[in-house]
DNA sequence: CTGAAAGCGCTTACAG
DNA sequence: CTGAAAGCGCTTACAG
């Protein structure tokens, strides 16, 4: 029956038994297996509570034996929803970003979300191009960090009306939901616990502040403690890097030679704290007794090394979680926060101690 | 005129003109405002040069102002097609697999696919349901790790009819292309180094095999090497963990206790090596004068520490930027490559050298 | 080079 | 609780 075929195919196929060559695939084979309509398939796939239990068993009977996949793609045009959240980071492999995604993919799932990643290295073009990309891909949220972005990628985000939310800053004033800790007061609390030793001349190693708010927050956070105290930081004790021991070993070299010396050193992140202790034990300066050196986020190697590390550790897996129940909230048009101070606390270890008197 | 706009509404919207209170959106508007078809307006964005200098312009001029984004959901329908390679690594922060990532993203930007990525944490169950949400989703292509899985796991695979890659294993008689490093002759490379040295007493802090089939290659090579010199690891002197520098401390407690001592010591990755190295400064048994020892993974912190610890060295951003060619010539249809084997190479530094005399 | 129109595979009011 | 059918917003033979 060629001509049959032929009809088949040319109008809408209709045909309830798939008898002839050309198989029908998907949902409409399904469906025709299992003897109901296509709106029945979907209902038992997608809300399996408005179907009565007979037609349920059927019709998953039929779906399992087929390994039937629904395709995402007609899913998402039709119901104008695709089950994923994007995420955009400078880095997926900082101790912070690390424990956050890993928290976050785990807490997005349970809310039926796939989470997807992409990193935008610290790189302001780049992730209003990723943004794009998943925008255009399809995602129903984005999960970004920092709150600071260009006038264009603002309007880019709120003309694709795409719910997102800021993480690892904190600021109740924005827009939209910031979720982390808040990152001046950290380092004023890190300051004042300084200062509280006895420490009067500081020195940093700080992380470039280029397209970070966060680093920018936290510098300024140490730059108001220090000024209630009546200090600064001379600019002779001031460095900037990014984020790699090399870099902390090589700044920390520069630091000493500052004279007279800082008691106390802060460094910008975990990496560049790590390589300053590093290389102070390599030049014979004692940690802490010649100078207190304490870093920001807590790795692991940070408590390990033979000079343990204090520094401010940051419920980044809280992060995560927030983030991932908030974007889920949005997109579900179900009551969310409006953001949320992630707490911080300083770990306090050897690397810290009353300033060396001379 | 109420009648006509249901009629537009009810009937498909041929009006070329968007005067209606209801606006049209997307292609369609575009396609009216420029005064072209629809096709035009598909071809301008997809295959521009098949389209007229003039029109292409007119086109171009009316997407811009409209900021009109297309629906990925359509696109990927219509066209078979999604633009998104999925990715699905056990961990995103260790050593290698992050430059794999990191040179993964942007390799597969410069072939237009956005990387999507998950982490799976070594659970075999995590991986399928993530390769299925993935596929579900829509993706056109998967890179995965390894290249041990189940049977269903497979079997959905192919089924799905997906192209995909194994990545840090090398394999020229698998099925799918294999790119990364020969697990196995690494280490025993590795070996027959530390035996060329003079050693004869192993320890080994191995990599948990489990899911892990890199792991398991690895730990085959150290036992096939020793086996060709006649040599072994005597079973107390083998110790298995995961990947902390806590844990690499803890193990090689256990490792000290026997006696006669090893006088080499074989880590399975990095953070084991670095763990082993700490704790034996801790407890005075000077590396590599009492004991060498060797990692595997190189990551910056092996060679800033005070004792810097040889290892083997992937050029993971090469398997990255192999797989991603290799994932977008199969979904693109072009010839690709059968697999290649990424070189690796051992690194010497300070914590090896020729075994104690006693 | 360009357009008219079918169709991709689902979901979802609407009606019963 | 279930079904018939329209429609989501694109792409792509096909025809000119």
């Amino acid at each position: 029956m060629p001509a049959g075929d032929r009809e088949l195919k040319a109008t809408k196929n209709r045909s309830i038994k798939t008898d002839g060559e050309k198989p029908l695939g998907g949902l409409r084979q399904v469906a025709a297996i299992a003897g109901v309509s296509t709106a029945t398939v979907s209902r038992v796939v997608n809300r399996p509570e408005t179907v009565s239990e007979a037609l349920r068993k059927r019709v998953e009977m039929v779906v399992d034996q087929l390994g039937w996949i629904p395709n995402g793609a007609a899913r998402a045009l039709s119901s104008n929803r695709t089950g994923a959240i994007g995420a955009i980071f400078p880095a997926l492999a900082l101790g912070d970003f690390a424990r956050a995604i890993d928290a976050m993919q785990d807490a997005l799932a349970e809310r039926n979300f796939l989470l997807l990643l992409a990193r935008s290295q610290y790189d302001a073009d780049l992730e209003f191009n990723l943004a794009r990309k998943m925008v255009e891909r399809g995602v129903d949220g984005l999960v970004l960090v920092g709150k600071t972005r260009t006038e264009g990628y603002e309007q880019f985000l709120s003309k694709a009306e795409i719910p997102y939310v800021n993480t690892f800053v904190y600021d109740d004033t924005a827009k939209r939901p910031c979720i982390g800790p808040d990152n001046a007061q950290a380092m004023e609390s890190l300051v004042d616990y300084l200062v509280s030793l006895g420490h009067k001349r500081f020195g940093m190693i700080a992380q470039t502040t280029r397209n970070n708010d966060r680093a920018a927050a936290r510098r300024e956070g140490v730059r108001t403690a220090l000024a209630r105290h009546g200090l600064a930081i001379p600019p002779e004790s001031i460095v900037e890097g990014q984020w790699s021991i090399e870099e902390g070993r090589m700044l920390f070299r520069r630091i000493v030679k500052a004279d007279p010396l800082p008691t106390a050193l802060i460094c910008g992140n975990s990496l560049l704290a790590v390589g300053a202790v590093l290389e102070a034990s390599e030049l014979g300066i004692e940690i802490p007794k010649k100078m207190s050196i304490v870093g920001y986020d807590d790795i692991e190697l940070m408590a390990e090394l033979p000079v343990p590390i204090t520094t401010v550790r940051v419920a980044s897996d809280e992060v995560g979680r927030v983030a991932a129940r908030t974007i889920a909230d949005l997109v579900d048009r179900k009551p969310h926060i409006a953001g949320e101070r992630i707490p911080s606390e300083i770990i306090i270890r050897a690397s810290t101690g009353k300033p060396r008197e001379d």
